[in-house]
RNA sequence: GCCGGUGUGGCGGAAUGGCAGACGCACCAGACUCAAAAUCUGGCGAUGGCAACAUCGUACGAGUUCAAGUCUCGUCACCGGCACCA
């Protein structure tokens, strides 16, 4: 009996071993090959077994691809601004430079116990300022095309986290971070002029090896609609009131019009007898929360007391005001068509407003509506020349007919906004913005950055919704770039994404102090291959990573508009019963113990065993065993049959060229679950093979390096064992030839209408008569009856339909 | 409400329209052992039968097909995304 595999000295021995000689390197000959994960904020809870997976997956597919003759891009980094380390500084007074540091060395300790092929040379930190000087760069290059401007509106407000938000970080009304309910709060921010970008980061998609999934959701955020904007001439004034709508083919039917409450023509619209009322609905609009407004479904509203008129037919239609049009999409005013629309429908049923119909449902007209009839399918009616055409046509041609008749214009419209791109809090990339009261605006010249985040000795952030920085008089106070008058920095800070929305462009050049990547370095080594990591990501992150390389393209920097050319998606850990990790619930499973005891290889493998990579798992920690007890019945087939020079039979042979297609296959398809039951079906045959007439050679050698990817330490210890004197990942991945894979006989199921009756064995390249004959000889007494039909399918199976 | 996805043994899961349950966990029995652990061998969907075997079985109901977990239509359940977007 040979050794017994002990995998404590094994790993440590070739932790070293890859320090000295790393098995990835760049010799300059081979082509590149990017595989990228999602760089970690660095929390305090470090990892669990969850994080671990995302990471396993991703060194699996890089040392797959350094095997196939690649040099892998594969660094690591940290996204280390945030609030999480803010909070921890207001509560315990550290700064949050010491326990993000503290935080990123302990995470890195528990990321090597991976043995990941990580490149600690490219790593880089969002909050170093040699990296956040470029962050703010970018921030001063968008400024300049106009891309970054003020606006004072009322943004998306988390009460508990005291700063503004973005759209998309606004979940079902709540704060995505925290998940307390997000109101309105009137403030000065930066933005991000994103939606210029709308048309490409929807059409773009196309173009990307994506999850169909994300690609849509994508998509839907963006919210590309087509329609007409359509003025209305308010009745007895020379105002005009500008609706959007997707229906103008229902303009006939459309009794009253609706304004936001906060829209700009409100209040002016109220008269004598209603203004009252009409501001107290303003009022009350303005103190409801989102999450109220979007729980409470039962239509709200107030009469105006003013009349707009409906452009085709002249007729005079109530204005109101109602809290279910949104003042920031479309032009915050809608003409209601109650027959065709469900809210339209429920306010006019609830204000007693007339429904009129205008589309004829299967050629009838319905006298007593009980709901609106949404499809743009019928016969128009009530609608004047339109009368008698097709819905479905209608909508498609109005926009242009409404152009031509002077009432409005086509147009198109998209749900996403600008990008509330300040935060109102202390440990965030300070925005390089002065104010001057005579030259407005001034960025800070690009030779004076990085803008240093100053020294706080508070980090709360002041009572007034601005940033802790503001308190800062020294620092606020500074002189015009421009005119070298006093003037004042902009205190706000930019959002966790900004780092994140171009870090994988740094890796590849993280020491250039000239410039954020050498134009040389990013066309050779991006656009990324292959990037990793969780669902949760799909719009904010991606989105926003899109729309900085696009931006980045067109100032010329990158030669590729996208970042990302492959995306995987990962599924989360979960606890017992699908219970997110957390240290709250109290069920993080860390890999440090699974680790000591089974060792890196087995928790590598275990990870991707667990099941579809794309799927959550639940964890449990026995199984581990079975991948552990695989490991050693492998290590100890190797040992005890490396030196014994067995002649391959054919057998051995059909195995070995099996083994390597069905592997390859399912690492193709990213079906990482079953190739390490793959692993086990071909360890098991091995042995089986082995007991037998022992095993080539050249069979074990294939397996080894097949499994290098998943077993790294495992993998080069037998290798070595083996006699090499080099790294298994020298080799190159192995090939399989399909004659060598064909089977002399086949099992065949014999089959009387679809249901097996026997199995034979015959030659696989028996002819069909002859297959026929034989299945129905095996088939015997059973065989009773009219044959009405005989199907052979060559390998697999004989069927005889009997009636 | 709309849009996706999923539904298979006690459990995780596997099956280019072709013998459902590979592989593993757990469990049961046997071998080894003074004994236990480890290891090895065998068993392990349900029902009936001593047995060979038979019947049923992939959420539910229809359908297409020689053949359906897989394709089509409908229903239900769970998960995810969006949610008054005019």
């Amino acid at each position: 009996m040979a050794t017994p595999y002990n995998h404590r000295e094994i790993e440590q021995k070739w932790r070293k071993n890859w320090e000295k000689n790393p098995v990835n390197v760049n010799d300059g000959k081979k082509p590149k090959y990017y595989c990228l994960d999602m760089f970690p904020y660095p929390s305090g809870s470090g990892l669990h077994v969850g994080h671990w997976r995302g990471y396993v997956i991703s060194d699996v597919w890089s040392r797959y691809k350094m095997l196939q003759g690649h040099y892998v891009i594969h660094p690591m980094g940290w996204d280390a601004f945030g609030l999480p380390a803010e909070n921890y500084a207001i509560k315990m007074g550290t700064h949050p430079r010491k326990s993000t540091a503290d935080n990123i060395s302990n995470i890195k300790r528990q990321i090597n116990e991976i043995a990941a092929v990580y490149d600690w040379d490219m790593e880089v930190n969002t909050t170093d300022p040699e990296f956040y000087k470029w962050t703010q760069w970018i921030f001063v290059k968008m400024f300049k095309e106009g891309l970054a401007y003020e606006k004072e509106f009322p943004i998306n407000w988390c009460p508990s986290c005291k700063t503004g938000l973005a759209n998309e970080e606004v979940v079902n009304g709540c704060c995505e971070r925290c998940g307390t309910g997000v109101t309105k709060k009137n403030l000065r921010q930066w933005m991000l002029r994103i939606t210029k970008y709308a048309d490409r980061l929807l059409d773009d998609l196309d173009k990307l090896d994506w999850p169909e999934k994300v690609k849509k959701m994508q998509a839907d955020w963006i919210g590309k609609s087509y329609g007409a904007e359509v003025n209305f001439k308010v009745d007895g004034t020379d105002k005009e009131i500008t609706v959007y709508t997707t229906r103008p083919d229902t303009l006939h039917g459309a009794t009253f019009m609706v304004l936001a409450p906060e829209h700009e023509m409100a209040k002016e619209l109220a008269v004598d007898e209603t203004k009252k009322a009409v501001e107290d609905y303003i009022y009350q609009s303005s103190m409801r929360s989102s999450v109220d407004r979007m729980q409470d479904k039962d239509k709200t509203g107030v009469f105006t007391g003013s009349y707009a008129v409906n452009p085709i037919n002249n007729k005079k239609i109530p204005i109101w005001l109602s809290d279910y049009v949104l003042a920031d999409y479309g032009t915050g005013a809608i003409m209601c068509v109650p027959a065709h629309d469900d809210r339209d429908f429920a306010f006019a049923k609830k204000f007693g407003i007339p429904i009129v119909q205008v589309i004829a449902k299967d050629g009838q007209s319905i006298d007593n509506m009980e709901e609106a009839y949404t499809d743009a399918v019928g016969v128009m009616v009530n609608s004047g020349d339109w009368n008698g055409m097709e819905s479905a046509v209608l909508k498609k041609e109005a926009p242009m007919m409404i152009e031509k008749m002077g009432l409005g214009k086509k147009t198109t419209n998209y749900k996403l906004r600008d990008w509330v791109f300040s935060r109102q809090r202390y440990w965030g990339e300070p925005i390089p913005i002065i104010h001057c009261p005579d030259c407005g605006n001034v960025p800070v010249p690009e030779d004076q950055l990085p803008l240093l985040l100053p020294e706080v000795e508070s980090y709360q952030p002041t009572g007034t919704g601005e940033s802790p920085l503001a308190d800062i008089e020294e620092w606020v106070n500074t002189a015009c770039p421009c005119c070298g008058k006093p003037a004042k920095r902009e205190t706000n800070t930019m959002p966790q994404w900004a780092g994140s929305s171009w870090y994988f462009l740094r890796y590849v050049d993280n020491k250039n102090k000239e410039e954020l990547v050498s134009k040389e370095k990013a066309s050779k080594n991006l656009p990324v291959d292959m990037y990793i990591g969780g669902v949760e990501h799909a719009v904010l992150h991606l989105l926003y990573s899109r729309f900085y390389t696009k931006f980045l393209y067109d100032i010329g920097m990158v030669d590729f508009e996208e970042p990302f050319v492959k995306l995987f998606n990962q599924g989360m850990i979960t606890g017992k019963n699908g219970i997110k990790m957390s240290k709250s619930k109290g069920n993080v499973v860390s890999p440090d113990d699974l680790v000591r005891d089974y060792g890196c290889d087995s928790l590598r493998m275990y990870e991707m065993f667990v099941g579809p990579p794309e799927l959550d798992a639940e964890w449990d920690d026995r199984g581990i065993d079975g991948v552990y007890r695989f490991i050693n019945r492998f290590w100890n087939l190797v040992m005890d049959n490396k030196d014994k020079n067995v002649t391959a039979t054919r057998e051995m042979i059909r195995t070995r060229h099996k083994m390597v297609y069905d592997i390859t296959q399912r690492l193709e398809s990213f079906s990482l679950n079953t190739v390490i039951s793959g692993f086990m079906e071909y360890n098991n045959k091995m042995i089986e093979m082995a007991k037998k007439d022992g095993i080539d050679k050249e069979t074990l050698e294939t397996s080894v390096i097949l499994m290098a990817p998943f077993a790294p330490h495992l993998c080069e210890e037998l290798w070595e064992a083996m006699g090499h004197s080099e790294s298994v990942y020298e080799n190159q991945w192995p090939q399989w030839d399909e004659e060598a894979m064909k089977d002399d006989e086949k099992e065949i199921a014999v089959q009387i209408n679809g249901k097996t009756k026997a199995v034979i064995t015959l030659a696989a390249d028996i002819d069909k008569d002859s297959a026929l004959t034989a299945g129905k000889e095996a088939l015997g007494d059973k065989l009773s009856g009219n044959i009405v039909k005989e199907i052979y399918v060559p390998g697999r199976i004989i069927n005889i339909v009997m009636k």
